[in-house]
DNA sequence: GCAATCGATAACCCGCTGGCTATTGATCGA
DNA sequence: TCGATCAATAGCCAGCGGGTTATCGATTGC
């Protein structure tokens, strides 16, 4: 029932998920540890929040050894750059629609 | 303090208040009676949202006599555009370098 | 002028979630 | 083998936020 970008929207709207997810972008693969060594908060809080990422899509885990890496899928983030395009483009439809009517108007 | 796509992560985050966005970029401009009438919540929840929606700089209100009209701000979007690219572009960057690493270690 | 409508605000309630500590399981190093 | 480290889970708590009803000020139509 939920639509893949309200996932994404709710994901993101936490500033310390976010910035966990923006490490990851920039960095590229990261242990638990490492994240947790940055985040301010303590690291079962890190790894939930991993949890909700992954279950967005947002990220990947790999197991090496006891340490877990995570890394970032970038494609996930595709819904939302539809959706703001789609409100865009319902935006330019409605302009489209009143300059038409205008021309109309004209003849 | 808190970043432009901050504000409207937050705020894009609960699906009743994006309904109502969405709403406002399909259709254009509407009332709060109008928007209260499809909302399936109360109209002073429908207010709250609205004044949310204001702060975050993503409509935009007029009063017409005792009735508002409000109506979507589509440039606020820029910010979520922004960030996306912003994160794309740093996945971009690190595939740049690992390409510029293997390109030294063929020579 | 008066009743009715519109929308914003106030005050309140409740569920969700993001934080914590404690613990467990697994793996590694000495 | 045994202590130490890493990460996930469990269980708990507090604050936030989205919903409600009640109310009020402003505007409008009769």
């Amino acid at each position: 029932m939920p639509q893949p970008h309200d996932i994404l929207f709710r994901t993101l709207a936490d500033p310390t998920r976010r910035a966990i997810f923006e490490r990851l972008c920039r960095e590229g693969d990261l242990t638990v540890r490492a994240l947790t060594a940055e985040a301010g908060i303590s690291q079962p809080a890190v790894s939930k929040h991993l949890g909700v990422l992954k279950r967005a899509g947002l990220v990947r885990d790999r197991h090496e050894g006891r340490q877990t890496h995570y890394s970032a899928e970038l494609g996930a983030l595709s819904p939302l750059v539809d959706w703001t395009n789609q409100m865009t483009g319902f935006w330019q439809s409605r302009f489209n629609d009143l300059e038409d009517l205008l021309n109309r108007m004209d003849q």
